[in-house]
DNA sequence: TACAAAATCATCCTAAAGTATGAGTGATAA
DNA sequence: TTATCACTCATACTTTAGGATGATTTTGTA
């Protein structure tokens, strides 16, 4: 047994209503002005004006408005993005200074240009990279940067 | 002087003329229906669904419609980014094949293992990486991957 | 077809990166 | 106080990356 859904026709029989009332409407009107001369005119003005107003009120009431889609930058860094990165430093054992070289080479620096922004020498920023890709298990820096991107280390 | 923008008025010079062309028609109608009983039911019944229909069709073409902005975060690779990465292919002249071998690049392969995957000689690999770094103006790799990533040439 | 890019490969050389190992220092926790 | 760990640095060595140059072949286009 179909359930006919009466909102989704809502409109139509509220069209339908204010039609009907209109035509009282009118039947009065035809009595009280049917006397006088420029009626006729009077009449279709008043119901040109109703209907005109009556089209654009069910257009404006009927229009499927628009989807506009926004495509937004994904937020820099979500939570969940914060608590693996948290994760993952815990699980790897990464140390703060090592933490440092990544995110320096990840910029493209070399390491004796590292070693400077660090005020160390090479040789220590070499351990540091070497004891970094053992903890990501890695065996190049390319790969690195590629697993701590992946691995939300660095952004 | 200022200059009148005709075609901004014109929908509502075109609704004037409209009125006047069915003015025109319901004389005419008088003419001929004045004589039958319900002329004037028929008459109104007229000017109801041709005014109605004026209405909505004014509405449509009048009025913005309304947008329901919908915002979608930016996965997959939004019209922008695609747009910057034909811009910045073009304008660094980054041929098929250089593109090729930075995409390995940036997945952390080295030199040896991108001649293999692309069935290439270790030097022909050098070759492209070296005219990469140019037109890209870099020196390391690590750079190239930075620098593609941030003018959006590699996801 | 002829010409310009693109793609391929090679050699020689230098610079940078990465591995292995050892060692000193300072902070901290058992 | 001793053991551990992070940080620092060094030497010696190997591997990989990168620069310069030249040459050949493919390929797309005027």
């Amino acid at each position: 047994m179909p359930v006919i859904n009466w909102l989704k026709y809502r409109s139509v029989i509220g069209y339908g209503l204010l039609l009907a009332a209109l035509l009282f409407f009118l039947k009065w009107l035809e009595w009280r002005f049917v006397i006088v001369n420029y009626s006729l005119e009077i009449y279709v003005g008043l119901t040109a004006i109703l209907y005109t107003a009556l089209g654009i009120w069910l257009a404006l009431k009927l229009i499927t408005p628009k989807t506009n889609t926004v495509y937004v930058e994904a937020e820099s860094y979500p939570i969940e993005a914060f608590v693996q990165y948290e994760f993952e430093l815990q699980k790897s054992g990464i140390s703060n200074r090592e933490l440092d070289v990544l995110q320096l080479m990840a910029q493209g620096l070399s390491n004796q240009q590292i070693a400077e922004r660090l005020f160390v020498s090479l040789n220590t920023v070499k351990t540091h990279s070497s004891k970094l890709f053992e903890k990501l298990q890695v065996q190049r820096r390319t790969q690195a940067i590629e697993k701590a991107k992946r691995l939300n280390l660095i952004p």
